[in-house]
DNA sequence: AGACTATGTTATATCAGTTTAACATTAAAC
DNA sequence: GTTTAATGTTAAACTGATATAACATAGTCT
């Protein structure tokens, strides 16, 4: 393997120099003397050593993405389809800006701590719900971090959000506006500080605001894995007492559709469905997914962006984004 | 940070001491500087420096997939649901034996070896299919490498494979065994040494068998985008010249059933759909998809099992395993 | 008693870079 | 004609681990 010494010998100047060079720190080098050192780079394929370089400035390019937190999951974040498409939006932005994207599972903060003090991480993203013992032992750490879908705000962390409290508003306001007085919510289980919770709030007021009463017995708490909500959809199917559902997860709107269907009710004819997120799936279903959109790609985007200003130190204005949902009508809604 | 030095000065003796106790070579140290430094650790919180230890050893247990070498898409293999199941279970695969793994896109071999290089990745997962400068490249690198679904060769990677052709040759026979005659195959492009190719094979041989005439204007390529695949099927609908369509993918699948509903026609009563890999989705659409079955993440985990032996420099008997397929019945194709 | 093992332990070099502080050389300023 | 500044360049220390080869010490065997 070709190093920083190779260089240095066949060009005939020091290690300084050439390292100089290579990160841009050219400023006292002649010109002349750059010119030899790259072209010699480019005649020896001399790639930088990322070990060294890290081992020697204590950060290393690397970011993590955790994959999850919770024990009882197993599942990867990269299963989900709404999470996937936003990381490969990370992943190519993060590529472009010469960062290096790991992926983990971990279970215990012990553990996340021990891999990001293992690898140097320089930054990390993070969805979802966590417990503060988390965030406590994450700040100590004072590494640069991005939540996503996170109802927690940290002083030195940056959050990318969705408008979730008006997308629950706005998905439940569309069924009683098409008629539906008796509107049921699923989603998986509903915890503070988390989209959730806040998709709920909206599911709530919209029903106050209507003066249509709130009905426990018709919130529904599922795991999101296919035949959870399958069986939901099922159980449903059985129900008389509600006319429309809202499940704040488009996979878990698809696995109820699929379940009342199996039932041998009818979407949205014997019960109208509305999903949330707008992944390629409302598009596959029939019928096809009405929903709340949100843009996946832009939200790994932004969140990259934060996270690149808090690793360079820029200057951070607003510590927060919140991107906006908007209502897609398709066929899953009936006008009663 | 607590480094191996910070130990070793605790407990009064040598790095040497610490990093052998730390690397499991602790036959020449007697027990009770084992257990000390082991306390100490515990104590200290200490954790290995990554870079230092690669740096060092010139291998980092970093492992690579790379999201996509083709320059023209701009999808990264996580947003592609099948991938996405079984890159999930290489993830946890992974972290189980103590592998870190590192997403990455490259567009060109340059790039794919200089990230290898950069980090001493200490190998690989390849899916699909590849030049040969390529796997030229990589071969002079001589790291270790399992190529997933990729019908090539070489003498130091080992393969997991599917019965490709038998899953081509299944899904057109079961067509066939249902009465129909005139029979589409969807795919993306059919590139020889690729999945589709065989697939492609397993269709054709099975036409001949029946005594069916193989007509390519009944062969469609088209990208695995929802729009793309959308637009065939409302293509394909307007077509009255078959009956069946055999797609390559899942998502193609549903893609055209969704187009073929879009022009008014019914799947399966107009035309029959036949899918392939089954993914979630496959439960999900109405009618439900019958389709060719392959284990996601049991794929996922032979392709870690693979390059663990390989890593470890174990006397691997077979360099290839290739999983069987089935066929799952649901309602998308029609008896007639 | 001396040679030989087995058992513990440790200096020291090394990995491939970056950083620091100093050292020349030339040009400009007073 | 010296001081000052600007321009190039570098030796050497350092990052945190591992590996090598050597060095004690104690016990065993002739």
């Amino acid at each position: 393997m070709t190093t920083i010494k190779d260089i240095a010998q066949a060009v005939g100047v020091s290690c300084t120099t050439v390292s100089n060079v290579i990160n841009g720190r050219s400023g006292r080098v002649s010109a002349d003397t750059i010119l030899r050192i790259n072209e010699t780079i480019e005649m020896l394929g001399y790639v930088p050593n990322m070990s060294a370089r890290s081992l020697v400035s204590s950060s290393s390019r690397v970011i993590g993405v955790i994959s999850h937190l919770a024990p009882h999951k197993n599942e990867s974040i990269v299963e989900d389809p709404f999470h996937s498409a936003f990381i490969g939006s990370i992943e190519r932005t993060l590529s472009e800006n010469g960062y290096y994207l790991m992926l983990r599972t971990v279970e215990t903060t012990a553990e996340l701590v021990a891999f990001l003090r293992n690898w140097n991480v320089d930054g990390l993203f993070f969805t979802g719900v966590f417990q503060d013992e988390f965030f406590q032992a994450l700040s100590e750490l004072s590494i640069p971090i991005v939540l996503i879908d996170s109802y927690v705000s940290h002083s030195n962390m940056c959050n990318v959000g969705l408008e979730d409290y008006k997308g629950g508003y706005t998905a439940t306001r569309y069924l009683i506006e098409q008629g539906h007085k008796d509107i049921a919510f699923a989603s998986p289980t509903i915890r503070e500080r988390g989209v959730v919770y806040e998709r709920f709030l909206g599911y709530k007021n919209a029903l106050a605001e209507a003066s249509l009463p709130f009905r426990p017995e018709l919130v529904f708490e599922q795991e999101l894995d296919l035949n959870s909500t399958v069986s939901l959809g099922r159980k449903l199917a059985k129900r008389n007492d509600f006319t429309a559902v809202f499940a704040t997860a488009d996979i878990m709107a698809a696995g109820i559709m699929a379940g009342i269907h199996e039932a041998g009710k009818k979407v949205p004819d014997d019960i109208s469905v509305i999903g949330f997120d707008d992944i390629n799936l409302c598009q596959l279903t029939s019928p096809k997914l009405t929903t709340i959109h949100q843009d996946a790609p832009l939200k790994g985007k932004l969140a990259v962006n934060f996270l690149m200003n808090l690793l360079e130190n820029k200057k951070i204005e607003e510590r927060e984004v919140i991107l906006p949902i908007s209502l897609v009508e398709r066929n899953s809604v009936k006008k009663i």
